[in-house]
Formats: C-alpha cells, sequence, structure tokens
DNA sequence: CTGTTAACCTGAGTGC
DNA sequence: TGCACTCAGGTTAACA
C-alpha cells in the first residue's frame, strides 16, 4: 500500500501525538511480521520519551531519547493508528504503543509485510537503510544523477525508478504516474534515457510525491493516514489501474502489461 | 556486478 | 453458499 506519500502522511499524523511523549508500555501481539519483532523491543523502548519521528524512504525512524530508534514500515497494508487506549482489538491488531497513559498508537498489519525494528544507539547505520538511494526532495536528486545512474543499464525505465538503491519512495503508483507526466513508456530501458528525459523524469517524480502529500497520499484498498482518514489522490491518477480506460489526455485507451512482475499502465500515445 | 523470478502473507474480488 | 483462482500499494533471497 504505501509509497513515500503515505508513509509521509502517517508521519505527520503521528508527530504532534508522540513528539515529547513517554512510552507508558509495549505490548507485542504478534511478533511474526517481515522480520521479527525484537524479544527485547517492549522492554528496552518503555519508559522511553520520543523525541522525534522522521522519515527515510518508506521507513519511519522513531528517535528515543536514549538515542536508540524504532523503525517501522508499513509494509503492503500496514495502519499506524492514534487510538483511546479503550479501542477494541480487531484482528491483526499486532503491536500498541501505550503514550503516558493516555495516547495509543497501534500497528495493524494484515498481511505482516512490515516491521518494527529496534535501532540500538551503538549501531551508527542499521543494514535496512545502509545503500539506500537520495531522498527525491534532496537536492541530489536531479536530472543529471538520474543520467549518471542510468548509463549502461538495460533494465525497463520503471523497474529502474522504483529500485530503492536509485531514489526512494517511489512504488507502482507513483512510477507509473510520474512516467506519464514524463512522456516516457515504463518499458523504455533506462540506459536509453536522454539528459532532458531524466531531467523530466526527475521534476515529475517530485512533482507527483508533492502532489500526493498534499492530497493525504492515494487510497486503493486499506491505506489510512495515522487518523483513520482516507488519501484523497486516487482521484488524479492519470494511468494507474486504469487499464482498458481512455487517456484523460488524449482519449487513446490505457495499456496495461506486466514489468519486473508488477502491473504497468501506459498511455501508448502519450508516451514513447 | 546486472537482471529476473519467486517468496513472504492475508483478504477481496471474480467466475463457475 | 462454496470453491478455485487471481491479484494487491513492498522488499529481499535466490537464481542465471
Amino acid at each position: 500500500m504505501p509509497e513515500l506519500p503515505e508513509v509521509e502522511t502517517v508521519r505527520r499524523g503521528l508527530e504532534p501525538y508522540v513528539r515529547g511523549r513517554r512510552i507508558a508500555r509495549v505490548t507485542v501481539r504478534d511478533a511474526r511480521l517481515r522480520w521479527p519483532v525484537p524479544a527485547s523491543l517492549a522492554h528496552d523502548a518503555a519508559d522511553r520519551r520520543i523525541e522525534r519521528i522522521a522519515r527515510r524512504g518508506k521507513y519511519l525512524i522513531v528517535t528515543l531519547d536514549s538515542g536508540d530508534r524504532m523503525i517501522w514500515h508499513l509494509g503492503m497494508t500496514g495502519r499506524l493508528l492514534v487510538l483511546d487506549p479503550a479501542q477494541p482489538l480487531v484482528k491483526h491488531d499486532h503491536v500498541d504503543f501505550l503514550l503516558d497513559g493516555d495516547t495509543l498508537i497501534r500497528f495493524h498489519d494484515p498481511r505482516r509485510f512490515g516491521a518494527v525494528l529496534w535501532w540500538s544507539r551503538d549501531e551508527n547505520v542499521h543494514p535496512l537503510l545502509a545503500g539506500m538511494g537520495p531522498e527525491p526532495f534532496d537536492p541530489a536528486f536531479d536530472g543529471d544523477y538520474l543520467f549518471r545512474k542510468s548509463r549502461g543499464r538495460s533494465v525497463a525505465v520503471k523497474n529502474f525508478v522504483m529500485d530503492g538503491h536509485i531514489v526512494v519512495g517511489a512504488g507502482n503508483i507513483y512510477a507509473a504516474e510520474s512516467l506519464f507526466r514524463a512522456g516516457i513508456r515504463p518499458t523504455r530501458r533506462a540506459g536509453r534515457l536522454t539528459r532532458a528525459d531524466c531531467a523530466r523524469l526527475a521534476d515529475r517524480i517530485r512533482e507527483v510525491l508533492a502532489e500526493a502529500i498534499e492530497r493525504g497520499g492515494t487510497t486503493l484498498r486499506d491505506f489510512a493516514g495515522a487518523d483513520g482518514a482516507s488519501g484523497y489522490f486516487q482521484q488524479e491518477l492519470s494511468v494507474y489501474g486504469r487499464d482498458g480506460e481512455p487517456c484523460r489526455v488524449c482519449g487513446t485507451l490505457i495499456k496495461g502489461l506486466v514489468l519486473g512482475g508488477r502491473a504497468s499502465c501506459y498511455c501508448p500515445r502519450c508516451q514513447r
């Protein structure tokens, strides 16, 4: 479910509720997530104060006053909701963070592709975050960067853009949408992009992600912000999930195909 | 190194 | 109503 805009929406929703708050109790009901929730996490996080919550790619990083951090990831179906502590449990409510006794942050994840991990202050870099590409809004991410990185690469540009080693945060939806706006077919080999293509693509990736954040993300099925509200960017989608429907720009039927094992859509006329 | 595929897991939707 | 089947927003392990 969540790509960068959805994770950022959750981060912004959580921030006012968690910043400066003390963790009274952590309850792990099911530790079997993408990686097991460390057995010591509940004890180690208890009584710590949350200094801030940041985002790196699709990971949320919760810094504690001890200097240790937690890494939260939503996988495909994860939710992090701010709730009243009396909120009844439902299926797939795997981890609770009770703050100062009156605010509950609840991690809910049917498919369990998400993660709740510990990042010790003794570890400078966490293995999951090492080797990640730049943030799309980092000045280091621009057309020149994309051009350099794509030289000699035969992979389809859509898979290239979704590769977290190249740039973080663009998943299946926003990769498709960025390529539409840039007028580039998802099947084009990355190494065949011109300098101008790369400049346009970098700009459109940033643009699409920024607009989606403004709309509170894209809700297709599962996604909800920390307050449980849906996003609205799905109304703005030009190609994702529109296989067989007319292009909003030229009327040509949107084409679907599978790239790197993922469903992809593009307009055969607008994208070359 | 690059590139491709399957795998992890559950639920929703479709067609018979 | 039930069953078999497909697909889903992410990521990585295993392979050629």
